[in-house]
DNA sequence: GTAGATGCAAAGTATTTGCGACAAG
DNA sequence: CTTGTCGCAAATACTTTGCATCTAC
């Protein structure tokens, strides 16, 4: 699993020390959406001594080389996601928080229509739905 | 224009003071989507008096009331922007930060049946697309 | 008159940074 | 070796809050 983030840090020519090995290791581990205080306490568990200011540095780092996904959803805190082959957008549950993840090729492709339609060619997006569970209470 | 935001506010019944009512007029008149600071700079040159924590509360509260949007773009601030009777998305310029909105009435349907289809009531998303200008540079 | 609003400054969060010690290539 | 990283604590940036005072209704 990891091994994928470590080949992606020597291809950036990412100098790989064991503080950013663990945090790899966790955020390919990471099946949610983990905020950085989050992460801290996970790469604690392993290795005590890391400083969250190490955490903050290492996942600036991996975003800025294109390994995880920064997200801002409600709640002011950013949260990170590992990039993997797959896009997908995000279904958030805004009674449980809970995090569904899908794709609609429908939609990738009019999100470029539009950009078009405006002269721009689309570089990236975010879209994000807040539901409400069906039949729940 | 403002009134339309004073009307709100005794539909809803949220006392009509000077500090808000200079705030409402603000963002009123605001084509852009200006951050707390930004209108706090904007209602000094009206009231010098009023202080930013009251800037902070009263865009809370127009945001409870259902007044304005909170969007957290890239940056870190939280950004507000008045509702009126059209809902719309945004097209970032990524190199400028010029900000377009728009409305795919295509869009708005797939995305209900993306929740839909996990068993969820859309009850709000964000959609956001980043883009370069085409033929610039 | 009274509940709620304001200003101010102090307190919280989240994130970044300076710096000397340390480690990867 | 040399450049870049780490840990720590101090510094920033953004936002919230306690409290005494004031004001809309």
């Amino acid at each position: 699993m990891s091994e994928n983030i470590e080949r992606k840090c020597k291809a950036k020519g990412v100098k790989l020390t064991d503080q950013r090995k663990i945090i790899a290791k966790i955020m390919s581990e990471a099946q949610d959406h983990p905020d950085v205080n989050e992460l801290y306490i996970r790469v604690s568990k392993i290795d005590p001594k890391i400083s969250i200011a190490t955490v903050y540095r290492t996942v600036k780092l991996f975003e800025e080389a294109g390994i995880v996904t920064k997200h801002d959803f409600k709640g002011g805190k950013a949260r990170y996601e590992q990039i993997n082959e797959g896009h997908h957008d995000h279904l958030i549950d805004v009674n449980t928080g809970e995090i569904i993840e899908f794709v609609d090729e429908e939609i990738e492709e009019l999100q470029k229509k539009v950009a078009e339609k405006y002269g721009y060619n689309l570089v990236d997006h975010k879209l994000e739905l807040y539901g409400i569970k069906k039949n729940s209470k």
